[in-house]
DNA sequence: CAAACATCCTAGCACTGTTATATAACGGTG
DNA sequence: CACCGTTATATAACAGTGCTAGGATGTTTG
């Protein structure tokens, strides 16, 4: 049996990071087992090792791939507040095991730090753009109440059917005064 | 070796509860395994097992002691927002690692719907009192925003230093205008 | 052609949650 | 007092986890 052709690690990765992501989708993160992983794959467990030095940093490299397609899915959105609101919104609910990945999961990925990865910092910037004011501080609420929405309502913590007035209401009030 | 005197099952199940807790809160939940726990306790781990069906449910009973003291943390405040807001944030930057059981655990524990447990229902009590209004819309934007301030915060995403800002920041648009 | 290299798989380690089995102590009955 | 069943415990094992060393296979280079 010829070893398939290896390809360049940057494209093996990225089919890694791929299926990964598909798996946690739709069996959840637990279901996300290097041996299954390498299973699903067509290959055998340590040669995930190769390309990642362990499930962590897989991890990782799929929360970042997310924090990559939030910053994208918020920058096609008009950059009034409600709609990228709502763009934020949209892309938690579709993505629900990735934003786990990327917010609820353990992770090694620094945020408010020099070493923070640029997607993250697109990502963020792709709420503060719509929230701007001097120091940051709205940018930040903005985005908690996002999270918060975000993550609750994913939880069925919240009441179902209500989710459109729970966003206006929340827009409402970050656009009302301009503060201080 | 005699049989330590089996105390009734209400107060075993407390103790573990607490010595999972107290693991937890000192080594991470990724330390909180049957036999370290068992062995804190001085039993073997299918004692654990005579006390709860699996880890789960023992992940559970934490959490809901989490939001039995979420309630009691907010019924103590001033029923003023601020000082609520300021219960809830403190609460879950003292109890980090029990928030994440209440929140970003996976759990069991159902919450908008019939079977919810009385203590989710009296935390999220403790934060509607505060922010009243016709149909809950607005106590559960606030509870958002609270929620993800919070976990943001324990993420170390946000800007450090300037938690007081956001907390002053986000009461002031949650009790601006009445809305509608 | 032969040596060196890269890649892979097999097999295994230490650990996890969980469970079946066996042992020891207690409480009540003859 | 002797017996027995219940109960609570510990021992040991199972399947599955993340991870890693060693040997076998193919490809490429001298």
């Amino acid at each position: 049996m010829p070893p398939r052709p290896a390809p360049d690690l940057d494209s093996r990765r990225d089919l890694i990071v791929r299926t990964a992501r598909h798996l946690a989708e739709s069996d959840g993160w637990s279901a996300v087992t290097m041996r299954r992983l390498a299973g699903d794959l067509g290959v055998t467990q340590p040669v995930l090792y190769s390309a990642f030095p362990g499930r962590q940093a897989l991890l990782d490299a799929v929360a970042l791939t997310g924090f990559t397609d939030l910053a994208a899915a918020l920058g096609a959105a008009d950059p009034e507040p409600p709609a990228r609101m709502r763009a934020y919104l949209r892309f938690a609910a579709e993505h629900p095991r990735l934003y786990e990945a990327m917010f609820s999961l353990p992770s090694g990925l620094a945020f408010a730090a020099e070493d923070t990865p640029e997607p993250l910092r697109r990502a963020f910037s792709g709420v503060r753009d719509a929230f701007p004011d001097e120091d940051g501080t709205r940018a930040e609420v903005a985005w908690s109440v996002l999270h918060g929405l975000a993550t609750l309502e994913a939880g069925a913590r919240l009441t179902p059917g209500r989710a459109q007035a729970r966003l206006e209401l929340a827009h409402r009030l970050l656009t009302a005064g301009p503060s201080t």
